[in-house]
DNA sequence: ATCCAGGTACCCA
DNA sequence: TGGGTACATGGA
């Protein structure tokens, strides 16, 4: 088949394909020798990389661009994040940044539409990625738009709207039914909330988000980030929680309590930490979490 | 088999 | 405001 080219520019690099769909941030992307498939506003994209050339099929030049975030120049974030580490310990290098650095090179935070970032998030609590992507196909079989070649998007808010919860109970959501159907009730009769969040100051969005049933502080900070690239938004679960905690006990020392630290309260040593592109430090951090957190080392 | 996972809602002091 | 608990499911 024959697959459109782009070249890397060196202001675009380093960009790295695998890391970038695969780190956790987006799920029905599907890999196959070398080439991904995944659906981009409605319309099946194929993709590959070699090197600074990106094979693609599916879509626009610009959309290809866009939806990558090709443009946000990693090399400037990363140096804004070691200036900050710097200003904020004096210690430098931070060898957990560098390592994840390392692992995680190239990985970009992608413009994902806001309402597949939300139902996505919605089913991901409390569950592992493997769990979780299995979640959003049989919900996308079932109830998203069909495409060509047994495709299926994620099943926009009217279709969940009029699904019966035992029915989306069904497609191993479990308890987590509820949220799925009350949110899309709610972005069904409010159609411009999503895209109304992209204009308000991040708190502010933040703040009708946590309304939505189903979201918390963990889920709406994963859609303030993928969805709206807010890099001021710091998702922490379970793995965040264990390498900042580990990785910088002052955190807790200098609280004076051996307590666990509170949400906000590592989200705000991030933030204060790696300045900021906090949340794009937390994905590097997050993307490497296999090589920064051992079995025997929890 | 047992533990754990990109958590949240709800209750109670 | 903060702490404890139930919750469905499946992967490792």
């Amino acid at each position: 088949m024959k697959m459109k080219k782009y070249t890397l520019q060196p202001s675009q690099m380093p960009f790295d394909l695998d890391i970038t769909l695969s780190c956790g941030q987006v799920f029905q992307w599907v890999r196959h020798e070398e080439i991904w498939t995944g659906i981009v506003k409605n319309s099946i994209i194929t993709i590959r990389q070699n090197g600074k050339t990106l094979e693609y099929d599916g879509c626009k030049e610009t959309d290809l661009i866009n939806y990558f975030n090709l443009n946000f120049e990693i090399e400037k974030v990363t140096e804004s994040i070691r200036n900050s580490i710097a200003q904020t310990t004096g210690t430098i290098p931070d060898l957990l940044f560098e390592t994840a650095l390392s692992v995680a090179q190239g990985l970009r935070i992608i413009r994902q539409d806001p309402w597949e970032c939300l139902v996505s998030f919605i089913c991901s609590q409390n569950s592992n990625i493997p769990a979780i992507t299995k979640r959003i196909n049989l919900l996308s079989q079932q109830y998203g738009n069909s495409l060509q070649d047994g495709w299926f998007g994620i099943p926009d808010p009217l279709s969940l709207t009029q699904a019966p919860v035992d029915k989306i109970r069904g497609c191993s959501t479990g308890y987590r039914a509820s949220y799925l159907t009350d949110t899309a009730s709610y972005i069904s009769e409010n159609p411009d909330f999503l895209s109304g969040l992209s204009v308000l100051e991040m708190k502010d969005a933040r703040i009708l988000l946590l309304n939505l049933s189903g979201v918390g502080p963990k889920v709406a900070d994963c859609v303030l980030l993928f969805a709206y690239n807010y890099y001021q938004a710091v998702p922490v679960d379970v793995w965040i929680r264990k390498i900042i905690t580990k990785g910088y006990p002052d955190l807790i020392f200098q609280a004076g309590s051996r307590k666990e630290p509170s949400y906000d309260q590592i989200a705000d040593y991030c933030r204060n930490y790696f300045g900021y592109y906090a949340g794009y430090a937390q994905q590097l951090l997050f993307a490497a979490r296999n090589s920064l957190i051992t079995k025997h080392n929890t």
